[in-house]
DNA sequence: CGGCGCCTATTTGTCATACAAAATTCTTGA
DNA sequence: TCAAGAATTTTGTATGACAAATAGGCGCCG
């Protein structure tokens, strides 16, 4: 039978549908760690699609570490210990199904934890052309006007120091520092004072950095940080979307 | 007695040995960020498997960010900055595809960046169930005799301090942890002096959470940490090729 | 001459079917 | 009783076919 369909939808593939769905049902604890998932012909009854595209899909989460499957068990959910839970569509999937303050709690508890010492290695380690990305970074801040734009920039930026530590292992913490930015500006998208600030807090970054001093470089982004978390805990209620 | 002679296999499925063989030669640089790769049918040829498999294969190493496919295009080698270096298989290829000394170094440099925070959120937020994990695998490493018991209690014992954290963000760190671990006992096996002390200092970071002192359990931290370089670097080079 | 849009070729995406392999559970025989 | 083996269920692999997407070439038209 044709006529399958004209969605030309956003995200389009099938099994990155299905894929969805169970990823964001697993994150939701519809399904807790230990239990066992409806079989790959069940979940293609369920969603319409061939074995194939669950197959897929299963592949996928399988890869993320959400679950584990074997002959004649089935999928069975992992230990959440094992969820790789800095994979994008993992954290994205644990943002939609948690409080949006408890999130952005535990982001910036990350962000605490790791900013600091990647700044300071940054400072000690970048290379000339790592430094004029932070710079071209900073400048994109400064001109931004549209929110869209700020986001944008000041997430390059996080991603440009981190670029700038030459450290690869720690190139994963970009999807946390990205989401959490991402979902900070609903806070204090509307706050020009705090963009302002937080524009000369990022510039003592960019001073610290160029002039490779490590323990200021390290203090600037702690003093970026703590700003931050000063504008969310002020903020009473974020407005909801749209 | 159970038939249990297959050892265990780690991987036997033909899409995870195309997957492993594929990501070898990412990591190994054969295939750049950018380039593309041979199309699935020729995949298929050259490792003697369907097609099938083939795809199984080229999803999993979609979903850890090493590649992308397209219609009419292909798979193409992502940005290592899409990578997600903190999977097991990924950072394993990793591992294989480049210098001991430089991993280890890396490894622990990350491991100098995070675990001393870990240190500290771990004593401030762990509950009582955690603690106790944690001083159990302090026991195993204390009675540990054989290298193997060594790694893995000294492995538990730094997964445990991570639950402690209570962040589960930070738990993807515990691949680099193990890997580091599993490394590094490569040189430090047969000094047991440095066992020892490495055991007091891992009792030192205990006492620590136990009583709930953040920055103690840090400084802790911080001195197993150092220990642990200063051994790595007085050892001129562990036997490995010529 | 140059640009726009159709056409085509190539590659992945999806479907359907069949069978193999693994592992739990049931069955059966000593 | 209990262990060896058969039955059963579910994933793993293979094959073949077609759909969908898209880069690149072709030709039409301004």
């Amino acid at each position: 039978m044709t006529g399958r369909g004209k969605t030309r939808s956003a995200k389009g593939n099938i099994h990155a549908k299905i894929e969805r769905a169970i990823g964001e049902r697993i994150l939701s604890g519809e399904f807790v760690p230990g239990a066992l998932l409806p079989n790959e012909a069940d979940w293609g009854k369920t969603y319409g699609a061939s074995r194939t595209a669950v197959r897929e899909a299963i592949k996928s989460l399988t890869a993320k570490g959400l679950i584990q499957s074997r002959p004649k068990i089935g999928s069975r959910v992992e230990p959440r210990a094992r969820w790789n839970m800095l994979d994008r569509d993992v954290l994205e999937w644990h943002r939609a199904a948690m409080d949006r303050k408890a999130f952005l709690a535990s982001t910036q508890e990350a962000r605490r934890l790791v900013e600091p010492g990647i700044a300071e290695l940054a400072a000690r380690k970048h290379s000339p052309a790592q430094l004029e990305r932070l710079v071209a970074a900073y400048h994109a801040m400064a001109g931004a006007t549209a929110t869209k734009d700020m986001v944008a920039s000041d997430v390059e930026f996080h991603d440009a120091l981190l670029a700038c530590a030459n450290n690869e292992l720690l190139v994963p913490f970009s999807i946390i520092i990205e989401q959490a930015l991402t979902n900070l500006f609903d806070y204090t998208t509307h706050k020009n004072p705090h963009y302002s600030r937080a524009l000369k807090l990022h510039q003592n970054i960019v001073r610290a950095v160029a002039t490779a001093d490590g323990p200021a470089a390290r203090d600037a982004m702690l003093a970026l940080l703590t700003d931050t978390d000063n504008v969310i805990t002020a903020t009473p209620a974020p407005r909801k979307k749209r």
